[in-house]
DNA sequence: ATTCATGGTGAGTAATCACTCACCATGAAT
DNA sequence: ATTCATGGTGAGTGATTACTCACCATGAAT
């Protein structure tokens, strides 16, 4: 009888995935999750089951549920080359560039939906890298605007405004429309570059006429 | 034996509390858990815990943890007179006056703080309630914001700006600054009233500058 | 051909979850 | 004095939670 072949109990025939790729997969499974259910919304069980493995499985890799989420936001929060592109623009002077890049860098096709969410979840939830995600997606930019205002008030391109608020009221437009529509699917009634290019407009030249016979 | 007044286990002076009084306290307590820990994120224990009553009586007032939560929805959903006296602004065509009681309605002392982040963790966690409560607490006011910047446009006192844009963009504004108080913790650097005025003058009047050679 | 580090799992665990039930306490009306 | 509608609770329920452990599977190196 020991001739017969015993059929595996688990008759796959796919090769193993290595560690680094079972891992990937995981933290992005498991992100798409957490930005729907949050943290304490989302069990580890159904994380599991959505990558197609084991709940022991996603032990081996991340310790806790807590590590897992950890891992998702420090890999979420690596920005990309905005910065430099920002810093160009501010040192041409060039204001509506500068704007522009700003906006549409969250205001594009292909914006990774999950990240907004994962921001305000791992706000609302009070996560320990909450902070540090905020600081490295947001803070950062927002300092960045604010010295540059204040440098243009000094020389008299803008009005004068404070530099710190002025910033908020900027991020505010933006953020309020990843809000809804990533949070609460109202649909775009414009392409992005037409909405990028309104809000530009609006917050550059205000939304009263002036008047030329003053 | 009888003759000895057997002590009551539940050795409580005080009398007891009416079913209103216990509801209107639950509830109370309650939105305080949800705003902080959000629906999954809050327990029926520690809400009983809170309140200082017993889990089973929690489920005496409100069927189910679904249930309460909708009580608080409901109830946080009302709204105040603003309405009517951003109406009362709008038909007087008085700009200044309206922006201003429509920010302030947000940006004032006293304002609830739990409001915003239950509104906020309703939509997240995609509770039942969470599109009425948008209704009632935004979009209305978005929706007669919206209709006034048409209106002004028409008559010319405004720019040619999309006006469902630009109202959101005014309301993006306030939301944001709710959002980095509320939710981020962030202190305010000026008072609400300055704060408010910075912000109104910032939409109505842009940040660049208006070149009076022109 | 055997070894063995590594990928992978079924079947658990104790704790906690929302929720229930049988029962006690109170006080105003009879 | 007794009744009885209502306020209130201790001690449960089965289901689900995050997490563990003993063990099997694979394949490249010896």
């Amino acid at each position: 009888m020991n001739s017969i072949q015993k059929p595996s109990p688990h008759p796959q025939r796919k090769s193993r995935t290595s560690a680094n790729q079972r891992q990937a997969s995981l933290i992005n499974t498991a992100a798409s999750l957490f930005a729907t259910n949050g943290f304490t919304g989302t069990t580890t069980k159904r994380i599991a089951k959505a990558a197609g493995v084991s709940e022991a499985l996603l032990f081996k890799y991340f310790p806790t549920k807590q590590a897992l989420y950890t891992a998702i936001l420090e890999e979420k929060a690596q920005y990309s080359g905005l910065r430099e592109a920002v810093e160009d623009a501010a040192k041409k002077q060039d204001d509506e560039r500068l704007f522009t890049l700003l906006a549409s860098y969250r205001i594009r096709r292909g914006a990774d939906p999950t990240l907004f969410r994962l921001l305000l979840f791992s706000a609302l939830e009070g996560h320990e890298m909450s902070d540090m995600f905020f600081q490295r997606q947001y803070q950062v930019f927002h300092d960045l605007l604010a010295n540059y205002i204040h440098r243009r008030i000094e020389v008299g391109a803008f009005r004068t405004v404070d530099p710190l608020l002025a910033a908020r009221a900027f991020f505010g437009i933006i953020v309020h429309h990843r809000l809804l529509h990533d949070v609460y699917g109202l649909p775009m009634h414009l392409t992005h570059e037409d909405t990028v290019a309104e809000y530009v407009s609006l917050f550059l030249g205000g939304l009263v006429r002036q008047s030329s016979d003053a």
